[in-house]
RNA sequence: GGCCCGAUGGCGGAGUGGUUACGCAGAGGACUGCAAAUCCUUGUACGCCGGUUCGAUUCCGGCUCGGGCCUCCA
């Protein structure tokens, strides 16, 4: 089988991936800050995640994936000015913290699922507190600093630092507020002391005083907590290339004492792009699943998006992209309608084992487009050529019904489509704003059935013209009997 | 100011030193009472200027434009 090769944001450079341990694959995804609801660029860093265990799946490696949540404030501004997101969140709407946080992760757990996100495990940094302390103490001595606004770490005890990525990042034109004290511009909090006379919400007792953990720690921790260090991949926003993850590394170079920057591979996803510039959630108003589904179209058609573009690509996101996605959706859907409909999440893993069937599809008319589907996967995740493999399975001619599943759920598991458990009406999604309800679309459709019947185009022909003015596209000899659609 | 990335047909987006994906949209055809949906067919591209090469969209240099990061951010 083809060698699954990642590019590996450290070397800048394609790496065949090697298990740590033995037919194991442990992936840490840095997860939101629950404050607010999540942007669909946000989501498109857990779509790139879970596209990439699928794959870890598919290839027959037992999958531990991480995705955290952080539910202990950062702060707004710079690292050590302005007010706490978390607490300024919750008193914004009246809510203690932990309401904020618990709302917004129910909400964003929502959203993975409406993605086809497999479910990975979801550690609160709040119930790791105690263990960021230990983390912090373990490593106060050797490479941190207190000011009075908390514990400090300073990068230059660290070999390499910000090798990650590949940038100055001490000189230039300070446009941040310097930290009075701080020994190094890039030094970052690993505690966050209360200010004096104050309380917040979230704080904790440490050696530095009531606070708050800085919030690169919280990483560091979970991820040797729940994975081990060295652990196999680390994911994350491209973003934190540049200060989060060099910051993680250093905390883990502190803490292990060595210069293993504690994951073997580190990935990170582009950025959706909205035509301004990037999403952001400081603007006010910003993209979220729900606006799309609102708007009538399908989670999934976003997965789509996402999937016909490389994760190392800027992705331009526009509605019109998002209905062409929806609508190449909609045909994959069709193609694979006629096949038994499948309802269980498929375990390649299994597959792989049960040989007999593989062997099959090996010898069927598939085996050209799936092989190319294994190559387009297993380099660097090439989800887009990947699709056109698919696409070109199911066109396939005279191949048995029984392989023909089999091959669509082996690249589907990847893909994450689910498209043996779609059909073309879960598809149509009602507009939030839609004039009309599908009773009163049913009625006036049978009695355009009933003139159309009697050839009384006449009258037929102005229901339709009615529906139209309504958004309701009418289709008769629609091969699949989906006789109505809402426009959108 | 520092660091980094990108520039592909109407839109999105792969890929390649020579035959140039794919999706959506568009066009033509089939089907239809007419449409729509569906199916079939199909046109259009590699920012600019040099260089390397038998040959460059693909490699190198310069330019222009766009974007990102340097501040919370996927």
């Amino acid at each position: 089988m083809t060698e699954l090769k990642l590019f590996n944001s450290l070397t800048r450079e394609l790496q065949p991936f090697e298990p740590i341990h033995d037919g194991e694959a442990r992936v840490y995804t840095c997860g939101p800050t629950v404050y607010n609801y999540q942007h669909i660029g946000n989501m498109r860093a857990y779509i790139f995640a879970d596209t990439l265990g699928r794959a870890l799946s598919f290839k027959g490696y037992k999958l531990t994936h991480v995705i955290n949540i952080t539910d202990v404030g950062h702060l707004t501004s710079d690292a050590d000015e302005g007010d706490d997101k978390m607490e300024k969140a919750a008193a914004a709407q009246g809510k203690s913290a932990w309401d904020i946080a618990a709302f917004y992760q129910a909400d964003f757990e929502a959203d993975l699922a409406r993605l086809n996100i497999r479910k990975p495990a979801h550690p609160k940094a709040t119930e790791y507190v105690e263990a960021m302390i230990e983390w912090g103490q373990s490593i106060a001595d050797k490479h941190c600093y207190e000011l009075g606004s908390g514990l400090y770490f300073d990068v230059s005890t660290v070999p390499d630092y910000g090798r990650l990525a590949r940038a100055v990042t001490d000189e230039g034109e300070g446009r941040i507020d310097e930290v009075e004290g701080k020994r190094n511009a890039a030094d970052f909090a690993i505690w966050r002391k209360t200010p004096p006379g104050e309380t917040r919400q979230m704080e904790w007792d440490s050696p530095w005083g009531k606070g708050a953990p800085g919030w690169h720690l919280e990483c560091s921790v979970m991820s040797k907590e729940l994975l081990g260090h060295p652990f196999d991949i680390h994911t994350g926003g491209i973003d934190h290339r540049e200060i989060h993850h060099p910051n993680e590394i250093a905390q883990n170079q502190a803490h292990g004492n060595c210069d293993h920057s504690g994951a073997k591979i580190w990935m990170h996803n582009n950025f959706l792009i909205d035509r301004g510039g990037k999403m952001s959630k400081s603007d006010g108003e910003f993209l979220r699943l729900q606006l799309l589904v609102d708007r009538g179209f399908h989670p999934l058609a976003y997965r789509m998006l996402c999937l016909q573009a490389h994760y190392r690509s800027e992705l331009e996101f526009s509605w019109e992209n998002l209905q062409a996605a929806f609508t190449r959706l909609k045909r994959l859907v069709m193609g694979v309608e006629k096949l038994p409909k499948s309802d269980d999440e498929f375990e390649v893993y299994e597959f792989y084992e049960a040989m007999e069937s593989y062997k099959k599809m090996w010898q069927s008319k598939v085996a050209e487009p799936l092989k190319d589907f294994e190559s387009a996967i297993f380099d660097d995740l090439n989800t887009p050529i990947a699709l056109t493999a698919l696409e070109r399975a199911i066109a396939t001619k005279k191949v048995d019904n029984e392989i023909m599943v089999q091959a669509v759920e082996a690249m589907d598991s990847v893909l994450g489509l689910g498209l043996l458990s779609l059909s073309r009406t879960d598809l149509r999604i009602r507009p939030k704003d839609a004039q009309i309800t599908e009773e009163e679309i049913e009625a006036q459709l049978a009695a355009r059935k009933e003139a159309r019947s009697n050839k009384d185009f006449e009258t037929s022909d102005r229901i339709r013209d009615d529906l139209i003015s309504k958004g309701v596209d009418v289709m008769d000899g629609d091969p699949l009997g989906w006789d109505w659609k809402l426009d959108i």
